[in-house]
DNA sequence: TACTTCATCCGCCATA
DNA sequence: CTTATGGCGGATGAAG
């Protein structure tokens, strides 16, 4: 919980020629939203090159101007960042670049990579011990260069402990939305989603979970069809004895293979398409509140707000006020909520 | 708000 | 022996 007079969180992302614009641009993109949303100053943002000079990225189409080199950064550095790109690799053997980040990285309190920025931090030896998550294209490479650290091929995002690293490219703006949860809250950082009209989805233990590109359907047949019956039936209660007369299975083969594909519990997953399905009415029609909660299936709009405030932060009526479909010309525009519950620390 | 009731989830274990 | 299944029951949290 942070304070209004908490120093900003100093939070640097290490340039390099050809490195990969969006790997940098998306995270800090995010962290500016929350500082945007928060109305205050946290994330104090940081660029930096080896020798402060600015760097083309990959496909030269735009110039990077650093704000420091190693030599002008502050003492401390809360967060280090490491971006992908073409040249990552390469960079990993550059030593003048990986002597300064092993020099630097006893200042700093937590490390991040994008893509195959893994390449640079598994490097400087700080990922040994750790695992690691990388672009799926360079899974195997990463694995038989540095055979200390854990490459996990499958996570699109994961968190060992202060390592936490993402897949490639978008999934760093994932990366980034996670450090803004586990720094300001949960609602903020839904918020930056919501502004980068992202979704932020998280299911289970924070070490690892994929979002974007987790299949929508199962593959186990039983289990996509009945993800079919849960979608045209959301109106109606969905018990479990029901859905597994369904699916043929037992309850607890059900709740267990429902799991073991979807990566969600039956419920989770039935109350997070109920939210979409409402989101989509208040967003598309003029529908009254009591008959939205009737259609996603929460029964009444009593029962819907209370679900919005706890998985959105907002209510219904607010929710649609800002996201019913109308253009939105620019942040400025944008207002924040008037309520208390905006403030991530006012609940317990 | 406090309390009751109920459904769900999931670790555990016996069984096929 | 390994693996999948499904029942049991405690914990959790939603609903009223």
């Amino acid at each position: 919980v942070q304070e209004e007079g908490t120093p900003a969180h100093r939070l640097a992302v290490v340039l390099y020629p050809h490195v990969a614009a969006t790997d940098i641009t998306g995270p800090m993109e995010a962290f500016g939203l929350a500082n945007f949303i928060s109305r205050r100053r946290h994330y104090d943002l940081m660029t930096i090159t080896l020798d402060g000079n600015p760097v083309p990225v990959a496909g030269s189409y735009l110039t990077l101007c650093p704000t420091h080199s190693f030599d002008t950064l502050p003492d401390r550095i809360d967060t280090l960042l490491v971006a992908g790109g073409p040249a990552a690799k390469a960079e990993g053997a550059n030593s003048d670049l990986i002597d300064r980040l092993r020099a630097l990285a006893p200042r700093c309190d937590r490390f991040g990579s994008v893509c195959n920025g893994t390449f640079i931090l598994c490097a400087t030896g700080i990922t040994n011990g750790k695992r690691v998550a990388t672009h799926w294209h360079y899974v195997d490479e990463l694995a038989r260069m540095y055979p200390k650290t854990t490459v996990d091929g499958d996570a699109v995002f994961l968190r060992s402990g202060d390592i936490w690293t993402s897949a490639g490219m978008t999934t760093g703006i994932d990366l980034a939305l996670a450090m803004i949860e586990a720094d300001l809250g949960r609602k903020l950082a839904l918020e930056v989603a919501r502004h980068m009209v992202l979704y932020l989805k998280r299911e289970g233990g924070q070490s690892q979970f994929s979002m974007h590109l987790k299949a929508q359907f199962a593959d186990a047949p039983s289990v996509e069809r009945l993800q079919h019956h849960i979608l045209n039936n959301l109106s109606r209660p969905l018990p479990i004895e029901e859905l597994a007369l369904i699916a043929r299975l037992s309850t607890r083969s059900l709740q267990r293979t429902f799991r073991q594909e979807t990566g969600r519990s039956v419920g989770a997953y039935i109350s997070g398409e109920r939210l979409r399905l409402a989101c989509g009415l208040l967003e598309g029609t003029g529908k009254g509140f009591k008959e939205i909660a009737a259609l996603a299936g929460f029964g009444t709009d009593s029962n819907m707000r209370k679900v919005f405030m706890r998985e959105l932060g907002i209510t219904p009526s607010t929710y649609r006020a800002r996201f019913q479909i109308e253009p939105v010309h620019g942040l400025q525009e944008t207002t924040l909520p008037p309520t208390a519950a905006w403030r991530h620390d006012t609940r317990v």
